[in-house]
DNA sequence: TATCTGACTTTTTTGTTTAAAAAGTCAAAA
DNA sequence: TTTTGACTTTTTAAACAAAAAAGTCAGATA
């Protein structure tokens, strides 16, 4: 790589060292990533990434926060120019994914797996999970208000629903034969989220028995 | 323990052993259970236990095996005395749970994890998914059948929902502090799995709009 | 003053060796 | 046919050393 870092700009280069660290993290992962090859691979010294980063996992979760305000800020953007209620959900759905094969590469840790890679991935991924709960309920509340979908806990609702999503991620990667992800393998992924979608909001469209009665 | 073992009964010595390696499993897991444990449990050598089984993964299969087939059994028959497609469905869920935690249990393996344990394991759990896959397609087709579902692709459906099921399951073990299963973390599991199932269902009703044909 | 570096210390990971424990075998006994 | 004690082999665990990576800092640079 070895690219030329701007001089005197201190917002443009820690962006600069993010694109770099993303680029060693999507590809080997946090693990497999030293922070003396980030270092190399834009002619900076590893003593001046700890300018900038107090230390390495700070750096990951700057590069993954980064991917997640993106996605929000792109999912705003798309929702405010739908109407309808269940073709937001449809499109979260849809876009999620994309950041969802993002998070894949970021996280993507060799078998040495856990132990001090799963607390930090799940501080990140519950902060994801919240902001994305939030929208949902946002989402849900407006189907309701439109007397579209029929369900009364809204945040239980979107809970589930989010619940469900990851589920059947999490599923479908246990298929996986490797680490990585084949283009059959997205395919049927995406196709499962969608269906699962589908009856999602067919069941709220026409949830006549609220939970709460039974 | 130091139980008796049934003289002159091969069938019968079978299951006495499997009780007790089902204790023993269910307790520490696969991993933190020697055979030299299960045998001095009822008074054997270790040795005769490898004449009935072949090795240690054998036994612990057969275990399994034998949980698995006292779930199907109980199944068919309670399924046997309901009408309603739907009906049957939410009975399945909610057996279906019990065996999960027994499952829970038998795999039950400590901090040293998978690579040995895993693939058995996954071995076990194909096995199983496989059948539930057969039983909720039945189901699917009679209430395709009867006019209440509305969904082309039953076997597809039966898997999408099987996942969505274990998918629930995973992601609320997840959010477990420890090991064990507290009662309130079971009970937040059953709720989500029958809300999830409830408004499967709903969508199915009125599926009005069949996947294929968008 | 803000940024950066080489040389340094500390912590984590990896590899090696050895001892203990558990799995698995077998000839002979009951 | 079933069981056992004594045996061998394989797996796990502990202890230690060496290597690699994280993280620090006094001083250089501009």
């Amino acid at each position: 790589m070895h690219a030329k870092a701007p001089e005197n700009e201190p917002e443009a280069k820690i962006d600069f060292i993010l694109k770099a660290a993303q680029k060693r993290l999507g590809l080997y992962g946090y693990e497999k990533t030293t922070m003396q090859e980030i270092a190399a691979d834009i002619n900076m010294s590893k003593a001046a990434l700890y300018y900038y980063f107090p230390d390495k996992e700070s750096l990951f979760k700057a590069v993954v926060e980064n991917e997640q305000e993106e996605y929000f800020h792109l999912l705003e953007q798309r929702i405010a120019q739908i109407q309808a209620a269940d073709q937001m959900i449809l499109e979260l759905v849809e876009l999620r994914h994309t950041l969802f094969r993002k998070f894949l590469n970021l996280s993507k840790f060799r078998l040495s797996e856990n132990h001090k890679v799963k607390p930090l991935l799940a501080g990140l991924y519950n902060k994801l999970r919240e902001k994305e709960t939030e929208i949902l309920v946002t989402i849900f509340n407006r189907g309701k208000q439109n007397g579209i979908f029929y369900f009364d806990d809204t945040v239980e609702l979107a809970v589930l629903f989010s619940d469900l999503l990851q589920g059947i991620r999490i599923m479908e990667m246990k298929r996986m034969n490797g680490i990585e992800m084949t283009l059959e393998e997205n395919a049927m992924l995406v196709k499962k989220l969608r269906q699962a979608t589908l009856l999602f909001i067919n069941g709220l469209k026409y949830n006549t028995i609220l939970p709460e009665t039974i």
